[in-house]
DNA sequence: ATCTCTTGATAGTAATACTATCAGTTATGC
DNA sequence: GCATAACTGATAGTATTACTATCAAGAGAT
């Protein structure tokens, strides 16, 4: 699975393309797994640099600051998401199909060959769930978002947003709030499994707080988010 | 209206209690309109001191850091809306009623007494609410959440949902996901309701982005949430 | 052999996030 | 009315963060 070729980034996102050396693609990679240990507030170049054995300085050199790195990977989660989707869905007729893989998707269900170790160059997609779970509405929830925006930093996730759009209007052709309803479904499904682990007493799921996530609270889940969608999907009272 | 009557805080939250001096009242009511106006990671207790005419060092004496300031007015806002919420709906016979009282208030809809200027020592609720929008989720969103949570400083936010989801249950008693169900439908408003001003392509409301909040907008938000809610209470599909 | 590109290494700056100290002022108990 | 405690102002200082600048060494291309 080559993702050098799979995901191709918007340039404004980095000072130099880290996919372009192999310093570069360390950043990256050794980025995400310190992020998803010791999240993002407490994350610094400095401690990054250490890690990989380089200076603070040749970070910069890739990255702004940190925050454009947060933005960068997941950005690229999205692309990332956005190709799955499209292979996933290739060849199926029926859009409600599509729409489970959707929320499977977003769960990083049946997503097999990631699941468990990345091997040699693979970035760790599990880490890279977690910290946009975590941490993705840091990237958008920010005084210079309007700037950010304009500089189309979002339009991986805006992409992946349209597409899921797409197929709730393949599945029902009249309804009216396809995007906010795509939208939400995402920021829904993250959230929810972030209180299951560390808030469950805002969930149905979940038991004690920072349980190890469990096949079954996440089988929970998935069959809410089918609820939502469903039901939002089925009705007729807009 | 007494704020201080009506709103007693968890004393984990802060140092030395705000409400009981005027120096902890200007810090807060002043720390409101600073964060809403450049936002919480610009803000700095050196920018609050200076415009309230005080020092850094008297702020630390009422909170630890600003993040805690953060989560103080944060919960703050969660239960000044609780208390709007038994206020509310304490007449309303019909569950579904109150579910739409529950929808308007997340938007803060005919709030009217606080809605436009705030008097003398009451704080900004308009401010407050643009806060929680944007920055709630910095509040929880956290390496530290567990500690945090122990300390029982999200305590108002789940006393809310567990409002929210008793009235959800008064209108549906088998419904099986109560829980998940309110705290999706709180993050799900001030999502849209932040995509709709900053990444309108990303809801079916707004057109440009940072145009100024319409009512329209907010209305058509407000029937988007109503069809969410209501369409996942009345089907039967789980 | 030279030129370019990249990194390593070191240094330095401005701002941030605090902590400590002490003097003056005000509120409180008696 | 007086002693004492509580609070704020004022100043100073520290460790860390978030960068920027400079230069030399090595690697690869021409």
């Amino acid at each position: 699975m080559e993702y050098t070729v799979l995901v191709r980034m918007n340039e404004k996102l980095f000072l130099r393309d880290p996919e372009s050396s192999e310093l570069g693609r360390r950043i990256v990679r050794q980025g995400i797994l310190l992020m998803a240990d010791i999240g993002f507030e407490e994350m610094t170049f400095r401690k990054l640099a250490d890690r990989i054995n380089t200076k603070e300085a040749s970070i910069y050199r890739y990255f702004e600051n940190k925050h454009r790195l947060l933005v960068y990977v997941v950005a690229w989660y999205w692309q990332w998401l956005e190709y799955q989707l499209i292979f996933q869905t290739n060849n199926l007729p029926d859009p409600r199909e599509k729409l489970e893989r959707v929320l499977k998707l977003l769960l990083l269900k049946d997503v097999s060959s990631f699941s468990s170790q990345p091997v040699a160059d693979e970035l760790d997609i599990v880490a890279l769930h977690g910290i946009v779970i975590r941490e993705a509405s840091k990237a958008y929830l920010t005084r210079h978002i309007t700037e950010d925006n304009r500089q189309q930093l979002f339009k991986p996730y805006k992409d992946l947003c349209s597409r899921i759009a797409g197929i709730i209007l393949e599945y029902r052709p009249d309804y009216p709030f396809a995007r906010s309803r795509a939208s939400s479904i995402i920021e829904t499904a993250h959230y929810q499994a972030f209180f299951m682990q560390n808030l469950p007493s805002l969930t149905d799921f979940g038991s004690k707080p920072n349980e190890t996530p469990s096949p079954e609270n996440d089988e929970r889940l998935l069959r809410f988010l089918q609820h939502l969608l469903f039901s939002s999907l089925e009705t007729d009272t807009f």
